[in-house]
DNA sequence: CTGAAAGCGCTAACAG
DNA sequence: CTGTTAGCGCTTTCAG
């Protein structure tokens, strides 16, 4: 592998010229100009990464932390993040968090500010302390799906209006002639689909629609599942289903295939994100889709923007206006109907 | 953010000495490796990875590229990577070429040898010559899937017997009494995939059985559901279908669903891999499994081992051992019987 | 057992 | 317009 400096001697220049013709920066004569490209192309030269990360102080990197990249909505957002990550030059690292606090702790010490100027975090069962710690280091964090716009996080982060999101999805049912809907919450009771659920009560309410039973859920189509069959097994009557999530929805469709239901003829079934799945499954599932590209779009610049404030304010003492905390909002989610929602059965 | 300079201070000793605690390499004395270790914990000392990297000469992450994260396939696969690579201290950075041979070779251009230490490459429609060209450079290439085992690629690989997966899956057809079955191949005719249905229609015709039609689809849901259409608009009489991959397996069954075909009553699907998603599909889907994880580390172990002995070889000359490309067979791939597939319709 | 010194490959002022 | 001079933070001989 050639080196700057091999390539100046080449071109009979010294290594500074070499690096001003090839970032553009000081100015250089169109014959040296020429005379240098020549001498890159002839050797094939490639700058040094890692050499230029330490030279310029920053990594050429993004980190994007995940709780598991094998989770079907992670690697539609990681591919969105990484082709904006590629507009500005950089790589992204991916971080499988595995739901473990401390592996996400382990990978933040290790590389933010060393080997990524800048960390992207999805819902990964991290510890809030453990970003707040990065982002003090001088690494700047953005949270990539909050899911409350109106409760910061105290973090630069960019929101979706999942609330909204559950009351569309409550909206579709109870326009359908739903008045008993089962819901699957996929996560713990105090867990990150809150909001989702409260629009979805939400709708209920402002319908006068009764509350309907609610089940906890893992966050996954088996999750779905046996959250599906219980909401059944405990209520017959149920003629939807609604979860906060695709993947419990699509659990919900197997659960009522293996129950010899019909979807949506005897059960209708709702989610919330419209991963690629949701598309694919049979039926089609009908769901509140997130602006998952622009999302990670609006995150991997917000990240670019904070990123480079915090090489400039280097200097400055004290920053006081730590206080504005950067928050993007994402165009609000929009109903998608597709086939797995219909009229109620008739009693 | 501490620098080992700083920490060397603060421990009153140099930074030689902070950099050997640190690894223990030069032997330390244990009063001294005490001080040195507050100084650090004090101080919150991180290694900068960028730095060490420069003065190491190599890399602490490894490039995977894919064509596209978002095909199910590979987030099962990053992730067991990923697993893999972290018990060497190795980050990755993944590379989507997005189908498109110039963005791959871009990646590889910046990123192979300054970046990253080593690539691992699925079947990512990369141009060879670009591969040799980064191995000719000194950074490590391997192949994660290679699907021939009796011809070797020319590079470093760990291949699975996809010949075997095909005729496991005829096999199994055939047992079940199928004998009119459409096959999907996705790829184009030249593809990747030949190995796989060579292996079906070695089955076929051991079995005696009549070879069947044929039609190439792209390696999607869709492909295979638009494939699965023509297929049996072409000859309704077929009883099954064979994949060479699972998503056209799943758009197969689609395909029936939309028809009103039961499976696997009316018509049976088999594919190959066992991706998450075969499991969790409706019917579940017969599959042929790939060991995956098993796979994924192969491959990053011997990507390794390469690594390695390419520090230790720096020094000699025209290594005349290059005949020999190392290549890893992972264990045999195994039929997964699962809901999709049964005895066929009586005629 | 520990310190001093050189350098990895590149960038960034500042001179000339 | 181009060359000089310092490092970036860490590792690594080689002395002491």
């Amino acid at each position: 592998m050639p080196t700057l400096n091999e390539v100046a001697r080449h071109a009979g220049v010294t290594p500074a010229t070499v690096s001003n013709v090839l970032r553009n920066r000081g100015r250089v004569g169109e014959t040296t100009r020429q005379r240098v490209l020549e001498a890159v192309a002839a050797l094939g030269y490639r700058p040094h990464l890692a050499a230029r990360a330490l030279a310029e102080g920053r990594a050429p990197t993004l980190a994007l932390m995940v709780s598991s990249i094998a989770n079907p909505f992670y690697p539609e957002f990681a591919l969105a993040v990484e082709r904006a990550a590629r507009t500005s030059g950089h790589f992204v690292i991916i971080c499988n968090t595995n739901e473990d606090p401390l592996t996400g702790r382990a990978y933040l010490d290790q590389i933010a500010g060393t080997l990524s100027e800048g960390v992207l975090v999805t819902n990964a069962n991290l510890d809030f302390a453990d970003l707040h710690t990065t982002e003090a280091r001088g690494t700047p964090v953005v949270l990539c799906m909050w899911e409350r716009p109106h409760e910061p996080p105290g973090l630069p982060c960019v929101a979706v209006d999942f609330r909204l999101a559950g009351e569309l999805a409550g909206q579709h049912l109870l326009a359908l002639g739903h008045r008993r809907i089962g819901a699957i919450v996929g996560s713990k009771a105090t867990g990150v689909h809150a909001a989702r659920y409260q629009g979805f009560v939400d709708a209920l309410h402002a319908a006068g629609a009764p509350k309907g039973r609610v089940k906890h859920a893992l966050d996954t189509i088996q999750g779905g599942y046996t959250a599906t069959r219980a909401l059944l097994d405990a209520d017959p009557t149920i003629t939807a289903i609604f979860a906060t999530n695709d993947l419990p929805a699509l659990g919900a469709m197997h659960a009522a295939a293996d129950l010899g239901l019909s979807v949506p003829g005897e059960l209708s079934v709702i989610g919330i994100t419209d991963i690629q799945l949701a598309r694919e499954s049979r039926p089609a599932l009908t769901t509140v889709a997130v602006p998952t590209v622009e999302v990670a779009g609006l995150a991997v610049s917000l990240l670019r923007e904070l990123i480079e404030s915090s090489y400039g304010q280097a200097g400055k003492a004290a920053a006081p206006d730590a206080v504005t905390v950067p928050m993007r909002i994402s165009s609000p989610p929009e109903l998608v109907v597709r086939a797995s929602t219909g009229v109620p059965r008739s009693p």
